[in-house]
RNA sequence: CCAGUCGGCCGGGCGGCCGCGACUGUUCCGCGAGGAACAAUCGAGGAAAGUCCGGGCUCCACGGAGAAACGGUGGCGGCUAACGGCCGCCGGGGGUGACCCCAGGGAAAGUGCCACAGAGAUUGAACCGCCGACCGGCCUUCGGGCCGGGGCAAGGGUGAAAAGGUGCGGUAAGAGCGCACCGCGGCGCCGGCAACGGGGCUGGCAGGGCAAACCCCACCGGGAGCAAGACCGAAUAGGGAUGGCGCGCGGCGGGCAACCGCCGCAGGGUGCUUCGCCCCAGCCAUCCGGGUUGGUUGCUUCAGGGCCGGCGCGAGCCGCGCCCGAGAUGAAUGGCCGCCACGCCGGGGAAACCCGGCCCUACAGAACCCGGCUUACAGGCCGACUGGCGAU
RNA sequence: GGGGGUGUAGCCAAGCGGUUAAGGCCGGCUGCUCAUAACAGUCUUAUCGCAGGUUCGAAUCCUGCCGCCCCCA
């Protein structure tokens, strides 16, 4: 039963990232690896989440994977018209490019789900957020998704 | 120079670093399916959009074909694979003009509707009016006057619309009553492929509007859509076949039999008990078929675009000579930066232009592929033409 | 990819060719009450989603757009 559940909230701890250089200077070569399958997405819901400027991230720590370290990326039509969505995708994409490698070792599915407000969002402050929302998860931070309530009983 | 009309085009450029997808090549890894690295090449649009039409392609249905029903289209001719698209022409309307707009067949096939106002609204009428020729009556100064019967539809008024319009004649007043012109109907003639135009003779006029009301006529349309369709096919659960082992007793029914179904008893489980409820058959092996997640294919080179030459007023057609060519699939074409254009502002200059600064760069993202239509769009370029003003 | 519905005042909505577009809620004012509510009376509020067209006349009919909602694969 699900009636028992008390989202337990995790003070945020902070991480120094490195603001200098954020956006200057070649970024290291790293090869993103994307979530394809549907179960996958779904499987993320059940972990951890972590909110950051314009998106949130979903995380979920897969040990048998045979990949280690995986992104994938959600942009509803709700957000925007086609163009917008595809903008916001790319932006986002490219600013894990760039914060994935500074947050050492990681391992497990990550989801971003994008927000509207992510298409107007500096880019360096956007590659600062996913770096801090990776970090404070593989901390052990975030807060537990809420199951889907499925009646409407209060 | 100012104002305007029409048509066509562009939709920032160059470069650096780090990335993405496809394909090809080389190398490496792997028994293999396949994977990795590197290099070269290519990698969003004029609307890729809306999904409003038309096709290709695929599957389904159907003897060929036609009809009914339903839906669509609607001047004529052409272009086209086809179209509700485009071109040319005709007719109507608007504009001084360039030019623009029009669902533009049929109202004597039938049905229906036309509120309010108005006297009258469709086999239509006389409210205010006009007349006093004709008939009757009264009066008379014998000129005529008045009243009634009656005649009229010109004028007023109502309306979107009131039995052709204007003018002259005519008349008591009037009226296509007569005439001229215009409009309309009918019949020839001429021009044109045709829509239609021109002109002749003739008819005094036959008769309202609405078909984006039902409808009639002509023409067109079978349905669904690449998530179409084809192939491969995991785990788990379930289905079928065969074999092995197992399957309490009795009755009834079916069957040659193996066996199957139903009922009762026995047995087991639950439960304190009566009662009640549930179980009473499978397990293993091999094979087969359906099928979900997933994968492969369809999948991008064809009614393709551009240059050139020829034909056509044009839409287009022909010729091949040359050049070009996205293919993703939780979905590639991105992130950051520099310079320069374009634009704006300020300053200088007679001008070309120079200097400094700043901002903007729209609408928008392929999803099987084409032809159109429609809608969105910062800024800019080119050409043709019209009207006005000025100069020569 | 395909299909359906809907848009009328701040809200819910009727009207589907004919004067000036019902009705209810809300709001303003007045009465009643010591006062509030309720009740009674009265008043205001509409580019009929937008743009064209047909018609004498359009919220209504036709065409093209726009927004919102829903369904199927």
């Amino acid at each position: 039963m699900l009636s028992g559940f008390v989202p337990d909230r995790i003070v945020s701890m902070t991480i120094d990232i490195p603001s200098e250089g954020a956006a200057a200077g070649p970024a290291p070569s790293f090869r993103l690896e994307t979530i394809r399958k549907r179960a996958d997405f779904l499987a993320a819901n059940a972990g951890k989440r972590a909110n950051g400027p314009g998106f949130t991230v979903l995380y979920r720590p897969v040990g048998e994977s045979p990949t280690a370290l995986r992104f994938g990326f959600t942009v509803t039509k709700k957000i925007g018209t086609a163009t917008e969505r595809n903008r916001i995708r790319r932006r986002l994409k490219e600013a894990v490019r760039n914060a994935a490698p500074r947050v050492g070792e990681a391992r497990g599915d990550f989801v971003v789900i994008a927000r509207r407000e992510a298409i107007n969002i500096e880019f360096p402050v956007l590659v600062a957020g996913i770096a801090k929302a990776i970090a404070t998860l593989l901390a052990g931070g975030g807060v537990l998704s809420r199951p889907r309530r499925q009646t409407g009983s209060q």
